[in-house]
DNA sequence: AGTATTTCTTGATTATAATCAAGTGCTCAA
DNA sequence: TTGAGCACTTGATTATAATCAAGAAATACT
């Protein structure tokens, strides 16, 4: 099952999807638990079989600023954390229960030694930054981007995160929802 | 020389270091030429030893949104198409003549197969993406910013392309740096 | 069920950077 | 060396979203 994601990044053999499989671990995450904490190094990739996941940064003022939300289906990791090894300013949270499969370093790299095609497993990474929201500019602009992106994210999250992952306030997201039901 | 850069991203034996000039290529660059054109798909990881390069996205209104600046002595790739291997919406161009050496994607593989420990090139990938402004709203917050994190850019680069890569106007720039000199 | 807390909405005001505009000085090329 | 274009600056105005504020609705808690 996790395997059939695997796909998605390319042609496997059996024998490639059972060694895969033999190197997940399942995580279960309850509500409100990490699964990154600032601070710690984040050793692993991820794919969200059940619930959903909230990736914020404490900004100076204390305030939590959303990074990115995950949803189930989805591979994710903390990316600079990850790729560095080293301490994340990120914090990865569980929004609901979730249930997980990890595949840490020593199996991603083992993966690879055996077979270098898991390699495109880097591609899990692109999906893991920040959105890219340079082309959309206006609070309008970012509200029609997440409802063609990401519709899945605004039936899932409190407003104020999807109005804090869009970086414009909540009142403002209200106001730009308002005309958009007119 | 390359193979000093490669010491940041951890130890190597004589023979790594030798195995990885050996899959470097040298490449010139002239001005105004391009390293990754928009359609086309970046295929390597490449070291910029002389001469500086912009990293852009044309918008929707024609407009070139800076994503990136590098200068010599700096690891880059376009970040999206590299992990993705799909067709770059970003353009990579030299501002001055560059010298630069390209590993490729076959080469990075033909040599995490050969020495795992060569998994941490994907480090390179961090300083790839756009710089995360989230802690710096104000235009005075961004300036400070690129002041202590790259003065190098401000020395190098036009004005406009400073205040596009802060996603600043121009005008704005100039104000800002009127008041850091009184 | 009833209260408290949080989320969301709506209105008024303000702060801020974008835009519009004009002018200066620099660079490059004929 | 003269002119054209470009980069940069400075000023005035405008557009826009943040902030401040208050109330309604939804949710959680006892």
């Amino acid at each position: 099952m996790v395997s059939a994601s695997l796909s998605e990044f390319g042609n496997f053999t059996k024998d490639d999807l059972s060694l895969f499989e033999s190197e997940l671990q399942f995580l279960r995450l309850s509500k409100q638990n990490y699964l990154v904490k600032e601070g710690s190094v984040c050793t692993a990739l991820y794919y969200l079989k059940e619930g959903s996941l909230i990736h914020f940064i404490t900004s100076i003022n204390g305030e939590e600023v959303i990074a990115n939300l995950y949803t189930k289906g989805n591979w994710l990791t903390e990316f600079h954390s990850f790729t560095s090894q080293k301490p994340s300013a990120y914090t990865i949270q569980a929004f609901e229960d979730c249930e997980l499969f990890e595949l840490n370093v020593e199996s991603l790299h083992k993966l690879i030694k055996a077979r270098p095609a898991f390699l495109v497993l880097g591609k899990i990474l692109e999906n893991t930054g920040q959105p890219n929201l340079t082309d959309y500019k206006s609070p309008k602009n970012k509200y029609d981007w997440i409802i063609k992106e990401h519709p899945e994210l605004i039936l899932k999250f409190p407003l104020k995160y999807i109005a804090s992952y869009l970086k414009i306030t909540p009142e403002t997201l209200s106001r730009v929802r308002a005309k958009y039901t007119l």
